[in-house]
RNA sequence: CGGGGUGUAGCUCAGCCAGGUAGAGUGCUUCGUUCGGGACGAAGAGGUCCCCGGUUCAAAUCCGGGCACCCCGACCA
């Protein structure tokens, strides 16, 4: 049973002009609309009218989530430090988590994801493989220290995601399990009206095999991505690989020392040469959780710090600063991998497969020609940490890759067993065997959904609701309201739209038709129906449509159906 | 955390340079008129000029310190 909401009793201000503060059209538009407050940086309250936003799209990803077989339950936001202490995770969050501790000083912390909580009650309820696999999820608040809260419901401190994870015997059912969810979230997408497009992405330092974000391409995005245009290939800028230029063929020739007065750039150095910054090897240095680590790639090519990271298995990986540098003993600008000694060096196969590279002699001003790796110098460590960027070659086809900026809006991931291992979820195969369950996990950012639909579904007037979203199915404009004719009309228009189960939000307010109609614009409702003597002098309801803007007068018996056949 | 910007009525902003009664539009209240694309008239309510300190006879305005918010960057499972 649905009653009609009055917009004379709804607690509801709607904005003439956008506050200052919101640049993005969909943090604008939450503001005039009415949807959101903000209460502090990256906090924001949501009114009844945004509130039901929320709660629509949350219904929407639901549906999703259990028509996939996952199953809803509740895990706490406030969690013992010492569980992520166990995962080892206290330490990878750092900053961003945030701490408290209770009356008795023992340490709390509030969640900004829920893979330890979920992982310890699967491991007091998982005991044969006969309990698998099994995918739970929730809507929980999640809490972040984010350094920069940004663009209204973009990037928030506190928000809700929609987190799923499941739990599998081995890594062959958990691609079922994955597969599952990752069909799940094209058709949320889909049904929420915003373009998104999976992407290859970054599995992190805990380990884990595929993982798939989900971004929609917009200006406004905080992610890059790479795309390629010829053949669909499209990764993360993080997780990306490329085809590099490959590299000048040579002979190793000996090594020879040139002086290279005032040359501290790999440009001024190729132009110095004459050569090509592809003949060129690359200094980079890190400080990697307190040790200093030196990096080798090819002079066109740039690090990749998300991929050195996961190469090292580094919880804190920064540039050295200079003081560093010079206590190392490199000379910035001409440092060399050749006779280095007491330092990690990490080398991208790039400047390891190339002969004769020109490098740093370690030397103010000079370099060192005709460098080979395995003759002149050796690194420990080898593999892939260099960066993609726009007008590299498509690492699957012939083509060459763009960057595009995008919002993410979910992530699949396959886990693996780190999880299960660390908070032991374990079960008894069928010849009695002990082993890890395969985890996998996959998330949802709800605001950031719900400001995403509005960047993707909006025109001037104001917001334009796919109809699963609209806070109300209907959106009544009366006009004339203290005539007999009109108010009847209205009475008998309410009982068919209830009985008819469509929610309705009806202007019942005095004011001017003008400023009802771009409230109605605004607020965005699928349908709007007015009602007033000309409409009714002409034989009923004028309803139209926010869409198309096309509107049809139509008699009062009839509105019902006309609205239900518009609806998917 | 680095760089930039902004803080004056619910919202958008002016006033600050050059110290002296705190303003406009919009919104809100009341009355009347109006009634199909943000109507008109009249009367009203509404401010810790972000905070603390300093200079001065006098500070929204000048000086110092802080805080908050926004944007860019760093960071972001």
């Amino acid at each position: 049973m649905t009653v009609s909401t009055r917009m004379s009793r709804f607690f509801l201000k709607t904005l003439r002009e956008a506050p200052a503060e919101a640049e993005l059209a969909s943090h604008q538009l939450l503001l005039r609309a009415g949807l959101v407050m903000p209460l502090a940086a990256g906090l924001y309250c949501f009114t009844p009218l945004g509130w039901r936003a929320m709660r629509n799209v949350e219904e929407l990803v639901r549906e999703e989530m259990n028509r996939a077989g996952a199953q809803e339950l509740r895990l706490p936001a406030l969690q013992p430090l010492e569980l992520w202490d166990t995962s080892g995770r206290s330490e990878i969050f750092g900053g961003a988590l945030y701490r408290l501790t209770d009356r008795r000083d023992r340490n709390f912390v509030l969640a900004p994801t829920h893979e330890e909580a979920v992982s310890a009650l699967a491991a007091s309820q998982v005991q044969s493989y006969r309990d698998l696999p099994v995918t739970l999820y929730q809507f929980q608040q999640k809490f972040r220290d984010e350094p920069r809260p940004r663009g209204g419901l973009i990037r928030l401190r506190e928000f809700c995601m929609k987190d799923a994870y499941s739990f599998d015997p081995d890594w062959e059912t958990l691609d079922e399990s994955y597969q599952a969810m990752f069909d799940a979230y094209a058709r949320i997408f889909a049904r929420a009206d915003v373009p998104a497009l999976p992407v290859e992405a970054d599995s992190g330092a805990i380990g884990g095999k595929d993982s798939q974000e989900f971004i929609y391409l917009n200006d406004n995005g905080e992610d890059e991505v790479l795309i390629c245009p010829a053949c669909g290939y499209a990764a993360n800028a993080e997780k990306a690989t490329f085809r590099a230029e490959p590299p000048v063929d040579a002979e190793p020739a000996p090594v020879e020392r040139v002086d290279t007065p005032g040359v501290a750039t790999i440009a001024s150095l190729a132009a110095f040469l004459g050569v090509e910054e592809r003949q060129t090897v690359k200094a980079v240095f890190y400080s990697v959780d307190g040790e200093p680590v030196f990096v080798a790639i090819r002079g066109d090519l740039e690090v990749n710090e998300t991929k050195l990271r996961n190469l090292l298995k580094a919880v804190e990986l920064e540039p050295m600063d200079d003081g560093a540098v010079a206590r190392a003993g490199l000379v910035a600008g001409s440092a060399s991998p050749v006779g280095l000694d007491g330092m990690r060096v990490v080398a991208d196969p790039s400047a390891t497969e190339a002969a004769n590279l020109v490098g740093g002699a370690n030397e103010r001003d000079a370099h060192l020609l005709n460098l080979n790796h395995g003759r002149d110098w050796t690194a420990d460590i080898v593999d892939d940490i260099a960066l993609a960027e726009g007008g590299h070659g498509c690492p699957n086809c012939e083509g060459r890759l763009e960057v595009r900026s995008g919002m993410e809006l979910g992530h699949v991931f396959k886990l693996g067993t780190s999880y299960a291992e660390a908070l032991d979820v374990r079960y008894l195969d069928g010849e009695g065997e002990r082993h890890h369950a395969v985890m996998g996990c996959y998330g949802i950012g709800i605001d950031r959904l719900l400001a995403a639909v509005l960047e993707a579904n909006h025109d001037e007037d104001g917001i334009v609701w796919p109809r699963t979203l609209a806070p109300f199915d209907v959106h009544v404009v009366v006009l004339g309201g203290d005539k007999p004719e009109v108010a009847q009309a209205l009475s008998e228009l309410e009982a068919t739209l209830e009985a008819a189960g469509l929610e309705a939000l009806v202007d019942d307010r005095d004011e001017s038709p003008g400023a009802k109609f771009k409230d109605a614009d605004l607020l965005g409702m699928p349908v709007r129906l007015t009602v007033s003597p000309r409409a009714l002098g002409r034989g009923g309801i004028e309803l139209r449509e926010r869409t198309s803007g096309e509107s049809d007068i139509v008699p009062l018996d009839e509105v019902a159906g006309r609205i239900r056949a518009g609806a998917v």
